[in-house]
DNA sequence: GCCTCTTGAATTAGTCGTACCTAATGGGTT
DNA sequence: AACCCATTAGGTACGACTAATTCAAGAGGC
């Protein structure tokens, strides 16, 4: 995922980053730029290149004669892609996955809701392949090609919507999918009436029916929440 | 905002980054680290402190023997809260409002009703308290006024829906609804049918109301759509 | 005697400049 | 066309110096 070696500063945050987002420091933990860079074995301008990074996503402040501090869970930013895959990979995953799931289910059915009001000719056909892709893989234990498709369909939904920051949500709606086919639930075949709904959707877009596909994937997105254990809002 | 002087590749970043969101320096153009640390009269080591800052935002991209490449918009992390505020700062600041209203109508509503569901008695408490304020500035010119009470109302209904995700788009709501008193429409009284639906929601929280709560604050999001002349998902 | 304010020493991040390494790239050679 | 090498710009390391902030010791006042 990403590019694991962009360097030796990389190396440091695929390290740090997950450490601090996992908890191992908790919040007010003061680390030492020095002391660092010698554990890491790197010269102090990498590791103060690491710290830069980490700092524009919250997760610590740097400050003079006190060190590198560790910030409160609150302040993270909890949208940034990588922070996302560093808590996916950590313990507290189930609730990360529960919060991403929730997303999803707010912005899911309004990007749907915009995409049958703006998809191109293309993006039509392209969910309608997508869902087809479903359908003929969601028997057998075909659970990778399920996937694949499954994640394109959504996919093309969030950026069909024409919003860039529902767009930018395809990342997370893909971490999530797969992360349900690998890890968690969904040790069987998918369940068929998810499998309509997501036909049903491509249709309602092609047919320019706003509600319908907002209300559908709205169905959608409950199952989700259900899967987890979530009240459904 | 935030810490416009944290150190000096802060500077740079408050040069560089709004320069470059603000599309100065197109999608593919590439800079030279030496270059940009002696335009910004800065030592190499922290212009490249600003660049790994710039990278992780995924707004550049840097690479041996070719520099630093600008990045398409498509990549950049939109959700980042310093990339918001330089995109708002600059002139595509219109259609930056636009995506984030969008966000806020897909994301409030389900916010709200899971308030109704989870809201403690203070933040019950603390929600009445803001629509009262709302209402008792609502005449009078009072704009600064309303516009705290406006906040501070939708940040207690994004942090009482118990999801972190939404917690953390207080701070761009916040933005938002500044943008809207200080920038562009509202020159006279707030619309008094947006500050009675305040009221509402603060009622049907308290009421443990959520498909209510949910409804009445779809309905301030429809608002805040047809004020920005979208359409209505 | 206790409390407060001042001062200064210790500490740690911040900045700078240099030197050298590494890897892409492009052109020249075979 | 395949190969090789010089060029170039970022990557890494190290050392010296700066500056801000904390903490504690001591002076002064109550």
């Amino acid at each position: 995922m990403s590019t694991p070696g962009r360097g030796l500063h990389g190396r440091v945050l695929d390290s740090l980053g997950p450490a601090i987002t996992a908890g191992e420091y908790p919040a007010g933990s003061v680390l030492r730029t020095d002391e660092l860079a010698q554990r890491f074995e790197v010269s102090r301008s990498v590791m103060r290149e690491a710290v830069r990074v980490l700092e524009s996503m919250h997760l610590v402040e740097s400050r003079r004669r006190v060190g590198v501090t560790v910030l409160p869970e609150c302040e993270w930013n909890v949208y940034d892609p990588q922070v996302i895959r560093w808590r996916l990979a950590g313990a507290d995953r189930p609730r990360q996955l529960r919060s991403l799931t929730v997303l999803r289910s707010a912005v899911e059915p309004v990007a749907a809701g915009l995409a049958a009001r703006l998809a191109t000719p293309e993006q039509c056909a392209e969910l309608t392949e997508c869902a087809l892709g479903m359908v003929a893989n969601s028997r057998g234990h075909r659970l990778e090609e399920y996937l694949f498709h499954d994640v394109a369909f959504h996919r093309v939904v969030l950026t069909a919507s024409g919003n860039e920051m529902f767009a930018r949500l395809g990342g997370v709606v893909a971490e999530v999918l797969a992360g349900r086919t690998h890890h968690d639930v969904m040790f069987e075949d998918p369940d068929p009436a998810a499998v309509t709904l997501h036909v049903q959707v491509a249709e309602a877009v092609r047919a320019r029916d706003a509600e319908r596909a907002e209300e559908l994937t709205r169905q959608i997105t409950v199952g989700a929440l259900h899967e987890l254990d979530i009240l459904a809002p």
